[in-house]
DNA sequence: TTGTAAGCGTTATCAA
DNA sequence: TTGATAACGCTTACAA
């Protein structure tokens, strides 16, 4: 139990003032290049670490951002959170980590905490909030960046896919490989929840197939969310011969549906999922999905952050990203 | 932008002093019960919230902790992560993740980095860090809770299974289902890889059946690791029956290999996997494993650590936690 | 029961 | 190029 190592020791030791250190250690000009050496080196010995807390105090940065995620256990998302952290450590940023469970309620509470934790910015993905909510926590000084849904408003910027594009996508796919009745598999509801819809119906219309709501089944994002909304449009519903779902983990619950029900994939029913996590091609049959960059979105979220608590005036469009279809052995063409 | 309500602005609103404000925030006596409701009234009023690192700085308790996971996409770890986060939460700390790869080099950095941001204490899941080097940081003022590791030393505590016991009994469980010749896939060099390979070993030798090295394959915990060394194994040994992984993630990998390779699960080989995460479950065939309670482990983490803050001085004996062998279809009895 | 004063370890401001 | 001094928002110790 040894005391801390403070400025003061360093500047003690080195023989300057504390101030000195400070411009050392932060590598501000207005200091000879002698000294800083000399300062430098003392750090080293006496292996001081500035404290991040006085940081905190006396700059009024803390250094630390926070960032709300749906669900961790999903490897789409973790992925994220890697990403992100790692990116903070290499700019010496700390990240708080609330999990929300994709509760509306939970991603409040944490909002108010986080802003009470003076992070400096935050970064919340698919959120359910309206956006008005998070504008609101945007305008108290703490700038916002939202991944996997488009909010556009001062102090808030997006990342993210365009899910009805991608939705038509997979379902342009789907019908150009010969299938007519196609299932799908979508989130509770939120903003997200109906451009997904979107993009499905308005894809059905175009190519003059049925579009019938009954096909559409809503759900957890989740293993047990696919399984059971699968296991429902397929038991209700024998011509279907494809689905497509919101994520990987609902593909996944699906197939085991389809294998509970003694229906093959894909030669029965082509699944197709979104995310492309580890496990879509460590399976059997392999998961067709969209490719969804989990880890390089972290790092940009966090980037696009930093930005913006530097450059607290300007406005930052959102990044659309592109969308990349991997196909695999989920899905069939069928004649 | 507006500026932050302090402790003094309810002080003077509620017309007292700014240590009346405090006792009265805090719980305290020394105070009556009148005037604390009228402050903490004034609190609501106002939506003040202490600065958390003000408190810091003041009471070098920064009510931070600090986790350290070797990979967050490992839904086992991730559910560490989100029963931590919760327990933590509900206490008003925070947490400060790093992910180390399971590089003993990056946990190191980590555990430099996480005492130098003043966490309080801090938790490493499975760390490849020598027992040495934990005890050097835990001396240092930080407690430290190692969770899938026993190491027992003043200021350090674990919560484990004991892997040589849960090794054993996997093995036992094969054998006594017929299997004779059984592969083991294990993790990269490290104290509870030895175990786990003393745990097979003298299980088989026990019941008096060959103990061949080539039978186990050492990988990286994860999918692609499993794959890999299942494929070897397999290839090499025509005869094997059985594997035994070090996690659910390998045992994944495995039946991919099993698949590619033709060899049906379990018809013709057994896999038995390690965590039980939620895939293990949702996936055909569905997959016999141990239970590890990542979601509660993470929780009496945080717990165990908050004990050894508040009393340093204590000694804690480590928590050996059961198992429990789920059996599902990726195992089968042969005659 | 309440208030006053002295830090905690930095950065920011201004003076030398 | 350097250094002294004042914040930052809170807790702790002590005085009233």
């Amino acid at each position: 139990m040894k005391k801390r190592t403070t400025i003061d020791d360093v500047a003690r030791e080195a023989g300057v003032s504390r101030q000195t250190v400070s411009r050392a250690m932060n590598g501000m000009d207005g200091i000879s290049v002698h000294t800083r050496d000399r300062v430098l080196e003392t750090i080293d010995d006496l292996g001081y670490r500035p404290s991040r807390l006085a940081r905190g105090m006396a700059s009024s940065q803390s250094q630390t951002i926070g960032l709300i995620i749906g669900n961790i256990i999903d490897p789409a998302q973790a992925n994220v959170v890697r990403g992100l952290n790692d990116a903070a450590e290499a700019k010496n940023h700390n990240v708080f980590l609330r999990n929300s469970d994709n509760i509306a309620a939970r991603e409040l509470e944490a909002l108010k905490s986080l802003t009470a934790e003076n992070v400096d910015g935050i970064v919340i993905t698919s959120p359910s909030l309206p956006a008005k909510t998070l504008t609101s926590f945007a305008d108290q000084n703490c700038p916002i960046v939202v991944v996997h849904r488009e909010v556009t408003a001062k102090h808030v910027s997006s990342i993210t896919t365009n899910t009805e594009r991608a939705t038509r996508t997979v379902v342009e796919y789907l019908i150009g490989a010969g299938h007519q009745h196609i299932g799908l598999i979508t989130r509770m509801g939120d903003v997200e929840q109906i451009r997904h819809v979107w993009g499905y119906k308005e894809t059905l219309v175009n190519r003059n197939l049925p579009y019938c709501s009954s096909r559409i089944a809503q759900a957890d994002t989740n293993l047990k969310g696919g399984y059971e909304a699968a296991y429902k449009l397929l038991s209700k519903d024998k011509n279907l011969t494809a689905i497509a779902t919101y994520n990987d983990l609902m593909a996944l619950g699906a197939m085991k549906a389809c294998a509970d029900l003694g229906r093959a994939v894909p030669a029965d029913v082509s699944i197709i999922g979104y995310d492309d996590i580890e496990f879509a091609s460590h399976i059997k049959p392999s998961l067709t999905t969209l490719r969804f960059q989990g880890y390089d979105i972290g790092c940009s979220a966090f980037e696009r952050l930093m930005e913006m608590i530097n450059r607290p005036e300007e406005d930052f469009p959102p990044v659309i990203l592109n969308i990349e279809l991997v196909i695999r052995d989920s899905t069939c063409t069928i004649y």
